[in-house]
Parts: C-alpha cells; sequence; structure tokens
DNA sequence: TCATGCATCTCGGGA
DNA sequence: TCCCGAGGTGCATGA
C-alpha cells in the first residue's frame, strides 16, 4: 500500500474522495490551493484569497500556511473535527467545542491535494530547558552560592508556584527563579511576587535570586530596585543522551 | 506555467532538482518523507526516525510536523538559509545567523516532493484583540467608571510599558492593564509593577485596576491582597469590516 | 476541568 | 539592535 496519494488540479468529486480517504484512514491532508479563511472563536478573522498550503492532521489539529512565516495564518488545535462540504465551490470546515470555534476555508481553485499515511513513533528529545537548569542547581547548589541548599522544586505557594525554594548559609529562605535565556521584567516580577508572598508568611529573611544566562536592561534596574539578586547561569546542554524514556541503569 | 510540479518517490538526483527549484523560484517546498532531525542552537534536540511533513518557505521559515499537535517538532524561524547536502542520504540542513542555530535533516526515505509557487497579496484582518478593548475604552471611558479620563496609551514608564493611563474623577492617577481573556496571577504582576512604579514618583493617589473579561481565582485573591481593582470587559468584535488597509471614505 | 508557567516561544512596535 | 509585551498563543503538569 502506498504512503502517498496525490491528485493535481482535482475536480470537486476527486477532492471529496481524497479529503474522504485522508479523515478515514487517519492520514495527513495537505492541500495546495487558492483560498479564503473566515474564523469564528475566541477572536474573530477574515483572510482574503490567495495561495496556501492546508495541512489537516489526524488529531484534528488544522494549519492553513502563507508563504512567509514560522506561524500559522489560521489554524486550529488538535481535537477539532473538519469535513467537506460541496457548496458553490468545495468548503473545508473545522469545528472546535470547548471553546467554540469555527474555521471555514473556501477553496477557490485546488491545485494539488495528497494524502500521506505517515507513521512516526518518535518523540522529540531536548536538552538546554529550565527543567535541566534546575537540575543542575540540585546536584550543585554551590553555583548559587557556598552553603546554599535547594529544598523544594516546584513548590506552590500563596501566589503561585516557586521555581526552587532553599535555605542560605545564615538560615534565610531562599528563591530562585530560573530562565534558560536573558531574563526580562516579567521574571523580575514574578520572583518579586513569590518573595514578597513568602516575607508575608516568613518575615523578612528571605531573599530572591533570579538565575538565569543574562538580565535585560530594564530587569537589571528593578532588580536592583527591589533589593534581588541574580546569578549568571547558562543552561546546561547535555551531550548526546536521549530524554524521557532514559536509558535504566540495569 | 503550473503552479504546482509534484514528483512521488524521487531519486536523489530528482530530490535536488526540486529543492533548487523551489529555492531558486521563490516557492513554497514541501516533502514528505521518513526523516531523522537533529537541532542546535538556543537549545538542542534529536528525533529518531518516522514520517514527517517538511515545509520550507521562501522567506526561509523551516517546519517539520510530525501527525499530532499544531506546533512543528522542529523548525528555524523566517531569515534562515537552506540548502540540500548529497552525502550517504540527501540532507536538508538550514542555517540561522544571530543566533547560531543549525537544523538537520537526514532524508531516509522520500515519498514526495513538490514545489508550488504561491501568490499572496492579502494579510490577515482579525478583530477582537487587546488593541481594540483600548480604542473601545478610549471611545467609552464611563465603561470603567464615571468621571475616568483616559490620557496615554501603550505609555512607557520606569519598569514597564502602561496599556492607558489615566485620571479619575477624584484626581487620582489610574492604571489600566487589559487582557482579552481570562486574566491571570501573570496579569495583576505586571498592573502591581506599574502602580508602584507610579506611586513611587507620584505617591499614594494611585489606582491600579486589571479589565479583563474574567479572573482566575489566583488573580482575583492576589488583586485583593494588593488592594488593586477589576472591571469585567469583553474584548469587542467588529462585525465586517477589513482591518489594517482599512476601506478609506472616498 | 481549571490554574499556572515554560517555550529553540513568535511577532510587532518603539527607542 | 535590544527591549517589552501580546497572542485565537500552544503545551505539559498538578490540583
Amino acid at each position: 500500500m502506498p504512503k502517498v496519494e496525490v491528485k493535481i488540479n482535482p475536480s470537486p468529486e476527486e477532492i471529496k474522495r481524497l479529503v474522504d480517504l485522508a479523515f478515514s484512514s487517519e492520514a495527513l491532508l495537505t492541500i495546495f490551493a487558492r483560498c479564503r479563511v473566515h474564523y469564528d472563536g475566541r477572536a474573530k478573522s477574515e483572510l482574503g484569497p490567495g495561495d496556501r498550503v492546508i495541512l489537516v492532521k489526524p488529531d484534528g489539529s488544522f494549519l492553513i500556511h502563507q508563504n512567509k512565516k514560522r506561524e500559522p495564518v489560521n489554524w486550529q488545535p488538535p481535537g477539532s473535527r473538519a469535513h467537506l462540504e460541496l457548496r458553490d465551490k468545495p468548503v473545508l470546515v473545522s469545528v472546535r467545542r470547548k471553546p467554540r470555534e469555527t474555521l471555514e476555508v473556501e477553496l477557490e481553485e485546488v491545485y494539488m491535494v495528497s494524502v500521506f499515511g505517515a507513521e512516526d513513533y518518535e518523540e522529540l528529545s531536548l536538552t538546554g530547558s529550565e527543567a535541566e537548569m534546575a537540575e543542575l542547581i540540585f546536584r550543585n547548589p554551590e553555583i548559587i552560592e557556598p552553603g546554599f541548599r535547594p529544598l523544594f522544586r516546584e513548590k506552590q505557594i500563596k501566589h503561585g508556584i516557586v521555581d526552587i525554594l532553599g535555605q542560605d548559609g545564615e538560615g534565610n529562605i531562599v528563591v530562585l527563579e530560573l530562565k534558560r535565556r536573558k531574563a526580562e521584567l516579567h521574571a523580575v516580577s514574578q520572583l518579586k511576587r513569590y518573595v514578597e508572598a513568602l516575607r508575608e508568611e516568613y518575615g523578612e529573611g528571605v531573599r530572591g535570586i533570579l538565575v538565569a544566562p543574562a538580565l535585560t536592561s530594564g530587569a537589571e534596574r528593578l532588580l536592583r530596585d527591589e533589593g534581588l539578586e541574580f546569578r549568571k547561569v547558562e543552561p546546561p546542554k547535555r551531550s548526546n543522551r536521549r530524554r524521557g524514556r532514559q536509558a535504566t541503569l540495569f
């Protein structure tokens, strides 16, 4: 059985057949077409006629790509349900419930329809995340400062969830906010929110440290004004190993 | 000249020809293939073999889609430069400078290559944004409260940029933070940062109002604890008109 | 389900 | 260029 079926310049009947084939066989549907797009849901949008790539995945994900940018111009998330209606022109409709959102693609001219029975059992293995910065700090607490002891990870407090909660050599409570990239104002506000919530509960012996590879100018200014601290730490990149289903030791 | 050229089960030479055609003619390149993917840049990732859809746009955007989820599993942003190398297997390489990032796609089996000369001059017209909430408030300040006068939009202050800065009937300075959807802790922290910066400068006569269709439980708690206020406002959806290049009146 | 925060976030606007 | 914040953010994780 072939992985791919393609039709160039299909008739409406051929479009219908291939779209139904894709949906019934859990295959990836790809259409090259001149189309208009109407969206209504959390927001509302209109897109006039032009050539686009339309991708419908078996999990309901629906993407419309123009010839620029990384982002689809319109889309539906996984779990949406799509079907083809033959009106004057064929129209691809995708509906999401909760929140209710509808996407309609008027196919003015279809240049190509394809059905791709893609098989894929692999997951991405990624390194250099904030989670790995946290692991690094738990293994080597001295990179924060001598005497630092990390105690909790992702600790829920009154107004949010602290990345790492620990103590310094003097017995102060220490809040760490980690950022895998240059930290912005946003990150300082987050840290300040945690520090203030903990001072409310434990008094003045609470320090806040922003841990990141760098700071923006504004973040540095706010951090200084608020008496918070900074430690420069790069997110570690593991060399080769797989993440997730990690090799066990026996 | 046809809009689309497609080859099923192409040879390495045919792959090379079509990829070069796509890049030289500013066309959209779409490949269905079993591939492995290696990424190194801001982070680093590996993806084992599986069937994917690869999309390379003329602006350098590079997307690799699995058969699930809205998001590409790997990508490069616009401005990246791609080329095909014929090693043991053909390898698509995309490089971004600043920051340096490389994406390598080993093509283990290519089921289809296509070149789509897409023409598109339309831009998305979207309604229901935060910007439109701001316009609504400038036109109808009383939806905030009687006597409210909006004065500045996107006003830069010491620690950030305030959505709307105005005054109330008593002459207090009023900061509005707008959210087009349910406001979270993050939004309250933002508002608090602006209010504190302005109190630093102007004293206690500064009020902060979070303007959104709803609040999360945690946002409501923090807002209350900080003595900030809430006004329920839905983002307005225009009925039909085009946005951006709006129709002129003559 | 909701709430919370990360993300190779992307993207646009402004200084 | 950097900085800042919106986004139909998407997405995983926990309660």
